[in-house]
DNA sequence: TTATAAAAAGACCGGTTGTCCTGTTTTGTC
DNA sequence: GACAAAACAGGACAACCGGTCTTTTTATAA
């Protein structure tokens, strides 16, 4: 038999910086993949290689570590990808060219199409809880509003309810050529919307 | 203490095509309301006032209740409400617009957008089950296909390839319309798409 | 009337869910 | 170095999940 030494049990290096933010990388991962209800607080535990305790701690509920996962990981990536590109482009329709073909481009790189995570988070949980609802409608706002500010200051001469409307018409078409793309596991719609698009837009 | 007539009690009259299609009634509803995941097949029960052996009788799984729900539910309404429509309307354009506006009178009568329920669902199992994901997926296609003829009759000049991406926008416009309608709980965004639709098509 | 199968009822099972609770270890502060 | 608070471990818990099972009731056709 051997003798352990008890002294030398699993160390622990207290990093709640880190573990935070690991929860979150994971649940935002497995949100996406699976949706927030096909994923159990076990499941991110067991992802994230840490235990229950841990999570209770740094989010009391799964509601919690949803709402979080949409504001410190769904948001900054719409931002990321969908926003600012098209802030910096030298145009309104060369920018958001390059965001749907971009996009379409990573998900031709990767194995499964799992669409776009504000997307899935929002037609699964807008209507289960208003907090969920005004976490998701805040991100699509915030989209849609920079995107039309962009458009008026393309050309000044539109008038702002046409640019809200025309915002509007992208983000919606971004969305659900992203749902079609999942459903047909395929990129396709995300081109053929910006080929459209680009013709809305000259 | 009173004597009940055991002869008397509870009657069942079996009529099992009612049964089954109140059953496919009450889920499509609740699986439309709160989603496939977060409803049990005993709030099914419970809302169908019926017992956990005539479902299982109609339906040995839950996944035979979902793709039962879309075949004979969602993909006839996604028929009845966008398909038909642009079919028999004057020109593709103008029924196009009747269907969004459509849409949007219809949300503005009700308390709750819970969005459109194909859309719902596609998001929730495109990549959970194989199945699942084929069934949404022929749903999105059939639509698709049937704008695309239309828009392809309307203007023989058109090329069919135009033709399929323009159907593909306009799909998509409406699956995103209605993800932020949900998500805003308001049909203005439906209302937007319908005007700028109409300007592309013009 | 009787035979037979379909339809419906309702209890039951193992497994899993999200949450909470009680300890233990680490960290920062005086 | 003492001590309080934070960070983490790990299990307890009741409630519920989807699915199976057996039994009873109903409809139908010979």
């Amino acid at each position: 038999m051997m003798i352990q030494d008890s002294k030398q049990r699993p160390r622990r290096t207290n990093n709640p910086q880190a573990m935070r933010a690991q929860i979150l990388d994971v649940a935002a991962d497995l949100f996406q993949r699976q949706g927030y209800n096909a994923t159990s607080i076990q499941d991110v535990v067991r992802e994230a290689a840490t235990t229950g305790g841990a999570l209770h701690h740094h989010f009391a509920t799964k509601k919690a570590l949803g709402l979080a996962v949409i504001a410190e990981r769904v948001a900054p990536e719409v931002d990321e990808t969908a926003v600012q590109p098209v802030a910096t482009a030298s145009s309104a329709a060369v920018g958001i060219r390059k965001v749907f073909n971009g996009v379409a481009d990573t998900l031709e790189r990767k194995r499964a199409v799992s669409g776009c995570p504000l997307n899935n988070l929002a037609l699964e949980l807008s209507l289960a809880d208003p907090d969920f609802r005004e976490a998701v409608n805040g991100v699509f706002d915030r989209w849609r509003s920079a995107l039309s500010l962009r458009l008026h200051a393309d050309r000044p001469e539109m008038d702002l309810s046409r640019a809200h409307d025309l915002a509007t018409l992208i983000v919606a078409s971004y969305s659900g050529a992203m749902a079609m793309a999942k459903a047909s596991q395929s990129a396709e719609p995300l081109r053929a919307c910006a080929v459209q698009l680009e013709q809305v837009l000259s």
